[in-house]
DNA sequence: ACTGATAGTTACCTTTTGGTGGGTAGGGCA
DNA sequence: TGCCCTACCCACCAAAAGGTAACTATCAGT
């Protein structure tokens, strides 16, 4: 089996917090448990086949756990694992930075809009 | 002209110093100022055409900028402005939480090497 | 018998991202 | 003259990521 090789940290972190959604996801996650539909409508632009996809990855990661409660309809939710939680600060300061970007190109002139902050 | 919105801070944060090669550089140039060869050989599983796309990217975010010396053979350089300085911290905790994530993974059987650590 | 609710899968397609290999400039130097 | 050096650009192609729409299962309620 090839060896996986990593020239800085920073790597392997992108692998599992990078793409379009993943950190999206996480920086829900990190306040509550929450639905399938829950983070479905918190994120409204995602579509169905993104979402478990990548909460499919960030378990395989060990970073989030699914809960399937045997109830019909499904009822299904998805935590922070413990290991993920230690992603928490970084999360919130990845907002905290955008948030910060945001306001800065705002005032530069930009026709930009945020529509929920994570101010804690 | 549309106005670009955004539904959480790391949307933001993640558009300037996601995909696959930008927080490595950023990681490389946090340290210290650096040729462009410099930086290609820092990381040499990168393209040239990535490199100086990438670069130009983070020259148009503001975040690096970009100083060409007039001479022949041509020398330029590459460093983090001010405000890219403000992301400083964040790249240390994504290279550091990289790395745990490594050892973690190699001390669970794993077949994955780290080269080169960012240890302060 | 039919509908709604929830979570999920699949096939198919488009867009974005990344890689390769070639070429440019222009002064220094053998 | 001709080649080296550095940075960089371009055309073209391949691969990965993401989007859409249609489909599944199961039980409750009407």
């Amino acid at each position: 089996m090839p060896t996986k090789t990593y020239h800085i940290g920073v790597e392997a972190t992108m692998e599992i917090i990078g793409g379009k959604w993943k950190s999206i996801i996480l920086c829900h996650l990190r306040h509550q448990t929450m639905r399938t539909g829950e983070l479905a409508r918190a994120i409204p632009q995602i579509s169905q086949k993104m979402l478990t996809q990548q909460l499919r990855e960030l378990e395989a990661a060990n970073i989030v756990s699914r809960h399937v409660y045997q109830q019909v309809p499904p009822r299904v939710d998805y935590s922070l694992t413990d290991y993920g939680q230690s992603l928490s600060g970084i999360l919130h300061e990845l907002c905290v930075w955008g948030e910060d970007n945001i306001d800065r190109r705002q005032s530069n002139g930009e026709a930009i809009t945020l529509l929920s902050r994570d101010d804690v």
